[in-house]
This record gives structure tokens, C-alpha cells and sequence, in this order.
DNA sequence: GTATACTTACTTAACGACAGGTAAGGACGA
DNA sequence: TCGTCCTTACCTGTCGTTAAGTAAGTATAC
């Protein structure tokens, strides 16, 4: 039993593509107005603004996002959550992809479009990350580390991964070393670089 | 003694300026002609369209991190190159804010605004990386990574930590957690990130 | 039950600002 | 005088935004 979208929520969607693919100042109110049905003033209608609009869009998914995340750390120990906080990050984004570009955008112009409620959200992951981390150092079981750098490290790989795709498949063609090795997927990847990551802060034993 | 610069390179380094602040959509022809003291149709003179002086602008800080790249790498291990692979692409986008930037731009939008030329020189840096990987495959110094989940660590880390510098700033108002540690410079990331993949894809002795 | 008042969800049409782009011409050094 | 390096003036299209209007639905009063 398919649901059926209100118009609002169909706008959303529709407006959370397109800025995930020509960013905010690249996208027109006028091409998502039609690609939706309804006229341009329509918008204004439900949005105060372009500004409005898109930041609904961006909420909407952050907010998903932490709730996702919280609720996928389960383990007990620091090791076993980071990998969680690591895996079910990939996850989101995978399942969101407009959502990873529209992240991407955001990265490159420095946040220049986001609320600071926007960034609030944004933060309480990097709180939670840097929970897991004072945890691990705490009981011996991680090195000390810069959170900041870490969550660099999940955070843009994840996110490039998901936006680069169709750049990276240009880029092996021109690559002579390059063996035809498949691409990952983001799970995979996600498992990939928890290993990594885990293995690079975790203390010797 | 400062070397006098021509317009024409005055407009492109402004507008290197301009288009990694504000990618290229954002960008107008106007708002750079305006700084550089010169007017729009000035810049009509000296290039084709508003595409060809971004082409301009990418293709020649792409050149010159190639060049950059290869004449860092000098060591004979594979693991030192490694090094120098990952700590000379730091230090070039350290050197070249804005070109992070306007490669951080480029990634978001999947390399919309790239030339085939552009492409093809950016891949040359995989192509670097994949030869230094698979030596060190070879000489059964590192486990068997791809190429492409490795330059995505390097490259994504490198080029988001410049442009997302304010972004972490204001995230980090709202973190509770985090213990007030000096955000690291680009160099120290390099040597932390190049110690950390080191470490992750280097076989267990 | 129906007339009235009001809300919801839009449309049509236009606004001024500004975008990329161009044709024509002028200043100026060799 | 000829090419180089610009300026002035302008065109066309599109942008975000707004005012005004309207068909359909809902709530209330009698």
C-alpha cells in the first residue's frame, strides 16, 4: 500500500535532489517548481524563502541522522562502538545519498549555508564520537586522538565517496597501474575503514 | 623584490579566489572584474567564456601539483614514498588554500565543471599512488589495498580539513565534550594521517 | 440546510536585479 | 598603421520574490 505524498512533502524530496546535485546557489526555484507541478510562487506558499527551503531540506535529514546513529550504538565497549558509530554512519549516508551531496556542498563553501541549528545537529555527532574516544582512551584501549581528525577521516570519506563516484569512474580511465578492481560499496568501505581506523588508534597490545 | 603581475594574472588568481569561495555557480564574471579593477567584457578578451577561464584556473594549479608530487618522491622504500606521497600532497594544498577549495567544490558535484584534460591530470596522482602501493604489495611490505579506498582517505581528509576550517570552529561551540585541543595544522595532520594509514595497510611483522 | 466567513493551496503575472555574453570603438605602444 | 588591451553600452535571459486573485474546502450561525 503505497502512501501518497502531499504536495509539501513531494517539494521536499524533489528540492533535497536538486540541491544535493547543483548545490544551493545551483539550483532554481523555477526547475523545482516544475519538476514537482506546481508554479514557482507555490513554494512560497510553504517556504518563507530559497533560505527556508532549503534549510527544511537539510534539517530534516540531520536530524535523522544523530537519531540513527544514537540509536545504532549498542555495544559496550569503546572498540565495538566505534565500529557501530562508523558502520551505521556509512549506512545513513548510503541510504540518503542526496543527503551525503548536499553534506558535500556544505563542506566545500565552509558551512556558508547552515543555521547554527543546523550546525548544533550537526555537532552532537561529533559529540558523540568523542564520547566513544574519551571512553576508549579512559580505559587504556585507544591512543589519544584529536576527534576532530578522526571524525575527518570517517566524515569525508564516506561523504566524497558517495559524491565521487561518477568522477572516480573518469578519473581509472585514465589510471594504467590501475588493475580493474571493483569498486566498493559504501558498506563495504564502511567496514573497510572502521578496520582501518580501529587499527591505527587502538594502543599495542 | 616584487615581480610585477600582469592583469591577466592578477584576474586569474582573483578568480581562483572567487571560485573557491563561492564554486562556480556562485561565482560572477562581474564581481571579479570589479576586483581585479578591470571590467567584465576586459575579461571576454583574454578568455573564451566564463568555462574557460575555470578551466584556466583548475588545469594550471593541476599541473603544478603534479609536478609538486613527483619531484617530492625521492625515497627508495615504498613505505618512506608512501610518506612523501601523502605529506607532499598536504603541504601543496597548504601552500594553495583556494585550490583545495575549488577541489572540494569539484567533488561535491561529482566533477561537473571538469575537463577531460582536468580529469586526466588528476588522475595522474592515482596513478602515482597506485605504483607506490603496488610495490609495496610486491615487496611484501603492505596487505593488498585499493588504490581508489586510499587516495579517498588521503585526498578527502586533506582537502576537507582546509575548507572546513570555520565549519569546526563553529561545531565545536556546541560540543560538550570536547576538551579544547589545538586544532592541527595541515603538516601535522599530514604526518598523522600518513603515520595512521602507514600503519593500517602495513603488514603484521 | 443553507448562507456566511474564513482558511488552504495554490495560479497568473509581474517586478527589479543581475547573470553571461557581445558589438563597436578607443587608447596606446612598436 | 597595426595589433594589443581594454571600455562603453547594451542585449537577452533568468533569478528570487511579491502582489493579487481564485477554486475548493471547512467551520459556524441561523
Amino acid at each position: 500500500m503505497g502512501r501518497t505524498f502531499s504536495k509539501k512533502e513531494k517539494l521536499l524530496q524533489i528540492a533535497a535532489r536538486h540541491f544535493s546535485k547543483h548545490g544551493y546557489e545551483g539550483v532554481s526555484l523555477d526547475a523545482i517548481a516544475k519538476e514537482v507541478g506546481i508554479t514557482k510562487a507555490a513554494i512560497y506558499y510553504h517556504f518563507k524563502d530559497k533560505d527556508a527551503l532549503y534549510e527544511a531540506v537539510l534539517l530534516f535529514r540531520l536530524e535523522n541522522l544523530i537519531a540513527h546513529i544514537k540509536a545504532s550504538i549498542t555495544a559496550q565497549n569503546p572498540e565495538e562502538k566505534l565500529r557501530q558509530y562508523i558502520e551505521s554512519f556509512g549506512a545513513f549516508l548510503e541510504d540518503y545519498p542526496c543527503f551525503a551531496a548536499i553534506l558535500a556542498h556544505e563542506f566545500a563553501d565552509n558551512g556558508k549555508h547552515m543555521s547554527e541549528k543546523a550546525v548544533q545537529t550537526l555537532a552532537q555527532t561529533l559529540g558523540t564520537l568523542t564520547a566513544i574516544l574519551n571512553e576508549g582512551i579512559e580505559k587504556d584501549i585507544f591512543t589519544i586522538q584529536n576527534p576532530f581528525a578522526v571524525q575527518l577521516m570517517i566524515v569525508s570519506s564516506f561523504v566524497l565517496h558517495q559524491t565521487t563516484a561518477g568522477l572516480r569512474k573518469r578519473v581509472a580511465h585514465y589510471v594504467q597501474e590501475h588493475a580493474v578492481t571493483p569498486e566498493p560499496d559504501i558498506k563495504d568501505l564502511a567496514k573497510t575503514l572502521a578496520t582501518k581506523i580501529i587499527k591505527a588508534i587502538r594502543k599495542a597490545q
